[in-house]
DNA sequence: CAGGAACCGTAACGTACGGTACGGCTTACG
DNA sequence: CGTAAGCCGTACCGTACGTTACGGTTCCTG
């Protein structure tokens, strides 16, 4: 489900394994705490010094920035390999995916990464939004469109364009679980419940967009 | 489109000429500035004392409490008059909500609020980001519900649970644009992208649930 | 072992900001 | 006109935190 990867390899290599481990330790803290994330915190979960935290990421915002990128590093969904695209792999690929997204977005790491991007996009100092960004819904619809696109290519799938059928699937699968995480509320993502609306939304979208019966609505 | 109500009326009712002002400049504020509302930017903005400013909300988080309240009773979606549920009246009425929904969400003001909504329900201390769900999602699935029931019962619509039904609504209309607004990019939701939205994202929906073909998919 | 680099722990500094105090001005009222 | 209340402008205080500085320790290298 979770893969690793390098995000940027001339940016992520560089890192020490001294230094990852305190971008860890940044990041349980950002979890545990929100964004009341303090350099002397990080020091002292990190066990390391200020003065370090200053040589190696400059300043607050580069270390905030770094650890933003050392988790987009950590977490990507899995590309589905699409061998032979009958209905029923298609299907699973969707599913998958929808799987996938909807663990992504739900789980706590996400939550409070997207909450201290989405702050600082508020008076934008830093790019950290266009990373998460870049690292979440954007990935996404580049693993996703292969997908879409061998399936119109097979006759499976019928739409005009590749990113407004992604647009729709996205909004079938994440519905309003990210807002209401991110705005504290707990709409139930349970394993179970995860499982579910994958299958309703990949339903829901081979309805829209399936090419056997008559397809409408764009 | 928008409509002006009383959110609550022992709340909002309390509060003098002089105080709606300073929420509205408190308002402009977070709208221009991000989270980085100051007690004295506001007193400044507002030319009243800090000592005013704490006198009426206590301190920085009642500001900031009465000021997403005072929004909250600004900005309401307008109920559409659900007279004859045929077709195309409850067409209408979708893409109306769905409109309505995405001028909402569009907008400076609102993504400016649950920015700050979001910041805070990291550090959970206070209830901002409920404010925000209670007047915006939850009262819009309020609102929509019986018109979904209506249309159910006048059998054009079909579906087991009303919630489940809406939250497709909701999810087809939203998509990915607030998490876009919200992390800083920029989705182009012009007037003419916003009707276009609100109509493909009807269609969906009847689609999805219209009780005229074989309806499928939950 | 000598020398130095890297790093830890902690103290110290500067600033921003939440919160409070106070003097002066306007308005209402007897 | 005297008095009191409400409010503005501003100065002030305390604290939190980002940032810097420094002495002590570990560890690598020649």
């Amino acid at each position: 489900m979770i893969v690793v990867q390098a995000y940027e390899q001339e940016e992520v290599q560089k890192l020490t394994e001294r230094q990852k481990d305190i971008l860890d330790a940044a990041l349980r803290l950002l979890v545990e705490d929100g964004d009341n994330l303090t350099m002397a915190a990080v020091a002292r979960r990190a066990r390391c010094s200020k003065e370090s935290l200053y040589k190696w990421f400059g300043d607050r915002d580069g270390l905030l920035t770094a650890t933003v990128r050392w988790q987009a590093s950590k977490v990507r969904v899995v590309p589905v390999d699409q061998g032979r695209p009958d209905l029923v792999s298609l299907a699973e690929s969707l599913e998958s995916y929808a799987r996938d997204w909807l663990k992504v977005i739900s789980s706590d790491t996400s939550v409070a990464l997207n909450r201290v991007a989405i702050s600082h996009a508020g008076s934008g100092r830093d790019k950290l939004g266009e990373i998460v960004l870049q690292n979440g819904r954007f990935a996404l619809a580049g693993r996703l469109k292969p997908v879409l696109d061998a399936g119109k290519r097979a006759g499976l799938l019928a739409f005009e364009d590749a990113e407004t059928a992604f647009r729709t699937f996205f909004g079938l699968v994440a519905r309003d679980v990210q807002i209401r995480l991110l705005l504290g509320d707990w709409p139930g993502m349970t394993e179970a419940a995860i499982e579910e609306d994958a299958a309703r939304a990949t339903k829901q979208f081979l309805a829209l967009h399936g090419a056997g019966k008559g397809q409408q609505a764009n």
